[in-house]
RNA sequence: GAGCCGCUAGCUCAUCCGGUAGAGCAUCUGCCUUUUAAGCAGGUGGUACGGGGUUCAAGUCCCCGGCGGCUCACCA
């Protein structure tokens, strides 16, 4: 078979052209199956990590340790090779890191040496040898035996630059979290953090619960939900956009101190901060009220951020944050005044003023701001001129009745509710009240809700009667508060995206795959 | 949804006023038994995101579309 013949029995198999390095590794993977010698075999079972390799035997000085002939058997994938005819030098990386190997012809068997010959960066190997120092020092395996575990086919990015194009990164993840280092960490961060949390909640008596992500009513936060449809109940249902209304149930039903950490979904757009899908911590206390969770959120940041950067004090993107508590208090009212001189304390009293002054502020909502609430009002003005001028960690309190239907009402002033929101560098972290656990009082919100829904407000909470019957039982009073993961983890990992703490983050599909997707749901159906 | 920027070899990037599409790494051939962005010599590899237009000539200019990034809007 000429080269062309082979090139396009290639084609032939793969559904695309490929690149020449890919139709040679084919060929490579090809040649070695039909010499015998398997490319994908599962019978490799590594005895030792990268990491053992180098905490066990790196600090052992270069004589001890080619003295004691000390064998290990590790995989790896090749990332990075250097020959040199009749000896070479790779690294191998595992799940713990990196160690380099050396292979040498007088020391492998003549098939050995011939398969080796074969290797290219991303196969993954299987390795038996003794470790010993090179001349730069460095901890080494001498191959004694090897193994190719998995012939990759498609190569690599490059060694040095790594993989930069920012769509790839996303779409083909797997590639970045093998050649860029800093990703994987960042990942591993992620882990962590959610680890500590557990960890943090589980000391003080907290129950960890999944609830369900397909709800007939979505409640529980004001925002428009995906929909889909179960086929056997015929029945529509949509993807959660807060677990808030089943964690309540829970404490009704005796778990008194309840959290999730889990995934939410909101139907709007993407941006640095949003991913329609994220992760949030939800968590309820019964016996506790929001202030004791501004406590609690104080000790869960700060132990965090000491975790993972061993001082109250980190750096996101250039700016210095102080998270040694106690952290501010300031209430919606104080926070607006603080950075609206020019505004009068009238706005809090007067709608018509608040109006006027939101449409100063952001004119994008001065048409149709009649059928603001008052303290709906209130709010879009905080948001618009207050809201990202806190960097360092703040609690907003005492937030408006109207934006806060499942929160308690506060007891000097019936038109606020015992709310706050924890913002850090101008963004929402944290959101907490104490739970209304009035029944009647609970379903008048419900059905002011449904009123603005009427109105036009989409994201208006729909009126939940199953909701109302369980709480009808008797819910303790309860503070409950929700952090979102994702942006906690921008904080903590430096992390300008949020695309980059989400390992797959929503992208749009690509017309072609989009049509090869069309072509083959078509062929099914004719099938 | 709007504005700006980007999409060129497997990867990272050049291509200045429109004039034969290039480099480094990877790959291929040869040499090389302690290298680590190994080295030396030589070669292969391109539908320049897709489509249309202007032009003697388009990666480059214009229009339509796709995907991505950033900013804004939306969004707790």
């Amino acid at each position: 078979m000429d080269t062309k013949e082979r090139k396009d029995k290639t084609k032939k198999e793969t559904k695309e052209s490929r690149s020449q390095e890919f139709i040679h590794r084919l060929q490579t993977m090809h040649e070695l199956r039909s010499s015998g010698t398997e490319p994908y075999p599962n019978d490799f079972r590594p005895k030792d990590t990268a990491k053992e390799c180098v905490s066990n035997f790196d600090s052992l000085p270069k004589e001890e340790l080619e003295a004691r002939k000390e064998s290990v058997k590790i995989a790896g994938r090749v990332v990075a090779l250097r020959r040199f005819g009749k000896a070479a030098f790779a690294h191998l990386q595992d799940r713990t890191g990196k160690l380099q190997a050396y292979f040498k012809r007088d020391v492998l068997s003549e098939d050995e040496w011939a398969l080796f010959k074969k290797i290219d960066v991303g196969d993954i190997m299987g390795i038996s040898g003794t470790l010993f120092r090179t001349k730069t020092d460095e901890l080494t395996v001498e191959a004694k035996e090897l193994r190719l575990l998995t012939k990759g086919l498609s190569p690599l990015p490059e060694k040095w630059h790594g993989l930069q194009n920012v769509e790839s990164r996303y779409r083909q993840r797997y590639l970045d979290l093998l050649v860029n280092p800093e990703v994987r960490d960042v990942f591993k961060k992620r882990t962590e953090i959610i680890r500590l949390i557990r960890e943090f909640l589980n000391e003080r008596d907290y129950v960890e619960v999944e609830t369900p992500m397909m709800h007939h009513i979505p409640g529980g936060a004001a925002a428009r939900p995906f929909k889909t449809h179960h086929n056997a109940l015929g029945s529509d249902l949509y993807l959660r956009i807060a677990p808030e209304l089943y964690l309540k149930r829970l404490v009704i039903g005796g778990i008194e101190r309840v959290f999730e950490v889990n995934r939410n979904f909101r139907n709007e757009g993407v941006s640095t901060r949003h991913n329609p899908e994220f992760t949030m911590l939800e968590f309820y206390e019964a016996y506790a009220t929001y202030e004791d969770l501004m406590t609690l959120t104080e000790e869960l940041v700060c132990s965090l951020v000491q975790a993972l950067h061993k001082s109250k004090k980190l750096t996101y993107q250039g700016t210095e944050l102080d998270f040694t508590a106690p952290w501010p208090r300031i209430t919606v009212k104080e926070a607006i005044l603080m950075h609206n001189s020019e505004a009068s304390e009238a706005i809090f009293t007067d709608k018509e003023l608040a109006l006027e002054y939101l449409a100063k502020v952001n004119p994008s909502l001065a048409t149709g701001g009649e059928d603001l609430s008052f303290g709906k009002i209130i709010l879009e003005i905080f948001e618009a001129t207050a809201e990202d001028k806190f960097i360092q960690p703040t609690f907003i309190t005492q937030y408006p009745l109207e934006v806060s239907p499942l929160s308690r009402k506060n007891a000097e002033d019936e038109t606020l509710v015992d709310r706050f929101e924890l913002i850090v560098n101008g963004f929402e972290i944290a959101n907490a009240f104490s739970e209304l656990n009035d029944p009647v009082d609970q379903r008048e919100r419900f059905l002011e809700q449904t009123k603005e829904r009427v109105a036009g407000d989409e994201e208006a909470q729909m009126m939940d009667e199953d909701f109302l019957t369980a709480l009808e039982y008797g819910m303790p009073p309860t503070a409950g508060e929700g952090i979102g993961i994702d942006r906690l983890v921008m904080l903590l990992t430096d992390s300008p995206s949020i695309r980059d703490v989400i390992l797959f983050p929503l992208l749009k599909q690509r017309t072609k795959e989009v049509r090869e997707d069309e072509a083959e749901n078509k062929t099914k159906e004719e099938v």
